[in-house]
Parts: structure tokens; sequence; C-alpha cells
DNA sequence: ACCGCGGTCGTGAAATTTTCCCGGCACCGG
DNA sequence: CCGGTGCCGGGAAAATTTCACGACCGCGGT
């Protein structure tokens, strides 16, 4: 063990879960909060400026969102050690993050002792994934739900992003400069793909997969 | 003002928001923390041990939900006093709590000083809410989008919330013992009543009014 | 009692959309 | 070159959505 003390950076929105962060940590010895930061590019900046030995980090925050913020960490700093530290108990994200480059995915249900854990697995290079997680990825092995991004063409997926968030068939033909009769077959083949009958039930599984994410609907 | 100090208990199933509201409160002095419940049904029971002056209460709760707890113990204390401190920076979520007996709204995201300042202001009687959901309230009132509770009949409503929840036409119409031709004019009509073009649209509408709730995907 | 009104339920027919099957084109690996 | 796959759209059948209409019921006012 080295004597100095591991250096840490929060990133989340809240202010109020920052304290919570600051509260839990510092009765550990050896580690210290040397930054902190509400959004991804401010995260971004203060990384450069502090290189701390880990990144705890939210998903959903303002402007560009967790999984993008984490990408261009890692793009900056490839040894870049983040964990993800988030109330999403969903497994879609968790895949995700560890995609984008995560050293670990703890949901913010999990007990103080846990955070702690995956704090010291991360700094020591381990990946950590919170138990509720893992019950959830091997459900949705199981369940044989794949992930729609890789059931679906590129083509298909970009449609499939513009029917949750533009209006109608028409306006997407126009966008994508198609007829709206292909839009109409693409929308169909889609839904045949994954397996839903309604639109409604299209609209769930994207939310299920973080395709759409609550937050997205706020903006438009 | 009287010497005792006002006793406060915290209601949030994030550990580590809990560990966030106490580093921030005990710094102000003249309050104090009493108990601590992680879902509905324990800040119940807490209460009524300990009878603080002030709850403090997150709305995204396993079990039954933040609103359904204020009613209850709003129900049996009417003058208990129910401060709400969440994430969601919605406007149709505010008006529920409020309207089920929350003394206050404040959204997550609110510098440290406006939970202190709300805190303050719920004790001493007034009601305090964010400004940014007061931002969001005029806006949604400009745009002169009404409840959807209040625009449709009882019986769209119902349809509505099986729309959401179920799959086809057909099954409606079998479980609310109806013709399946009723059952989509029934929709028809609730997309009328509500202005919007497609299903998906129809969608995202609840999920904003806090018909359907994020939470509501993933059971079933 | 009578009326008007709003909500509910259903029918039928037209308009639109969804679905299904098809062919053409381009690209890629064997 | 050929088979497989993705992409783009046409046409026609099938299903759904929409619209107009009528009937019933409960309710309050006159």
């Amino acid at each position: 063990m080295s004597n100095a003390a591991r250096t840490i950076m929060l990133v989340d929105d809240h202010a109020v879960v920052r304290e919570g962060y600051r509260a839990m940590l510092q009765k550990q010895p050896g580690l210290r909060v040397v930054a902190e930061a509400s959004d991804g590019v401010e995260a971004y900046r203060l990384y450069k400026e502090t290189g701390p030995d880990l990144v705890i980090m939210d998903l959903s925050m303002p402007g560009i969102g967790g999984i993008e913020a984490i990408r261009r960490l890692k793009q900056r700093d490839k040894r870049a050690k983040i964990l993800v530290f988030t109330m999403h108990q969903n497994a879609a994200f968790a895949v995700q993050a560890i995609r984008a480059g995560a050293s670990g995915y703890v949901t913010k249900t999990s007990p103080p002792e846990a955070l702690v854990h995956a704090v010291m697995d991360a700094l020591s290079g381990k990946i950590a994934i919170s138990p509720d997680i893992d019950h959830e990825l091997a459900l949705s092995r199981l369940a044989g739900e794949r992930a729609a991004a890789d059931l679906l063409t590129a083509r298909e997926f970009e449609v499939l992003r513009m029917l949750l968030a533009e209006k109608t068939t028409d306006e997407i033909a126009e966008a994508l400069h198609l007829s709206p009769k292909t839009v109409a077959n693409l929308h169909s083949l889609i839904k045949d793909k994954l397996g839903v009958g309604t639109d409604i039930e299209l609209v769930r599984l994207a939310l299920r997969q973080g395709i759409l994410t609550q937050l997205d609907l706020r903006e438009q």
C-alpha cells in the first residue's frame, strides 16, 4: 500500500449527493476528494487540472450525459478510472457505461459499504458491478432480450430514434430523404425485429434499453 | 424562537442521499435528524414512533411511492409537515405532491442553501417551491397544457391507463367488457382531446404528466 | 313530467395506415 | 461470378383510425 492518499473527483449534478459521497468517503482513510463537478464538461476541465486517481460519476446529468462524459475522459486519458454510481437499476445502462470505459457500476440503492468497496476495487484495477445489476443482466440474458442496437441495422436504428423523437412518418421521410412508404416499411420492420406489436410497447422497450431516456422526453 | 431543536425525519431510498442531507442539515443549528427511512411503509412506522417536526421525502421509492406515502402520513396526522425533495423537475409531480398535502417541493439540483431555506419555510408553515418548478408550472400554464386527468372523463382515463399498460385494443375491450370498436373509438377520442397525433406522443405526454412513471415501465 | 346536456356505447362506411410480398440496386466475402 | 445482406420503394390486401350518426342513461332545471 502506498502512503499517499488516493485522490478522487466527484461528478453529480445533485449537490446533496456530492455531500453524501464526501460524508461516506471521508470516513475512509487514504482517500481524498480533490474536485467536484456538476456536469460533464466541467468534469472534463477539472480532470485535466487535477488528474485524480478515480472519478465517481453519475449518469443522468444536464448537457452531455454521463456515458458521453466517460467516453471523452477515456479518450483523453486511456488509464482514467471511472466508477459509475447512479440511480439507474438498468442493465442496459450498465452495458453502455462499461463499453464506454467505466471501471464499475454501482447503484445508489446499494449500502454505503458497497460504494467504498467498489472504490477500492476500482482503484486496484478490478471491475465492480452491483449485485442487483448482475441480476438484471442475468435476467435479460435469460429472457433473450437482445439490445435493440445489435438487432437493428444502422438505418433502422436511425429511423427508430426519429420515430421516438419526431412526429409523423412524413416528417421522418423528409428529414432522411426517403419515401414515406419506406419509412412506414421500416417502422413495421423494426417492430417486427424487436418483437413488439404496438407503438406503445416500442416506446417502453426503448425506455428500458436506454435508447430513449426520461431526460430526452423533457427537452424536445 | 424556541430553544428546543426541531426534529427531522429523512425518507430516501438512496443511502448516499441521506448522508448528504445529514451533512447539509447538521451545519444548521437548531435542527436534528431523529429518524431515517428508505421507503414509504418504514417512514409511516417511524413517523408514529418519533413524531418529527418535519419530514423530508423523496418521491421515487420502492413499494408505495412518495405521493402515496405523503397521503398516508397526512391522513394519520393532519398537521404533519412534509417537504418533498426530489430529482423530478416536473411540474405535474409537484402538483400531485402539493395536492397530497406536501408543504413544499424542492428539486435536488437546487443549491444546498435552497434546501435549508425550504426546511425553515416549511417549519414556519410556509409552502416552498423551487424556482425551476415555478417556471415549469408557469410554462405549462402558458402552453395551455391541461392535466390529462382533468380533460378526460373517468372512462377515457381508464382506457388511457390500460393503453399505456396493457397491449392491444382487443385485450382492453375484453378486460373492460366493451366492444373492440368502442375501445378504438375511445383511443381516437383520447388522442384528439389531448391534442396528440401519434401513440408515441401519447406515451411521452403520459410520462410528462406523471400518469406513467418510469418506474411503472420496469414492472409489469 | 319534460327537456336539454353530457357521458357512454355501438354501428357502418370512408380514409388512412400497416402489413406483406415483391423486385431492383449496391456492396461484400468466398 | 454468385449468394447473402442491407437498403429503397411499389402494389394490393388487411387492419386500423377516423368520422358521422343514433341510442341509452343519469342528472339537474323548469
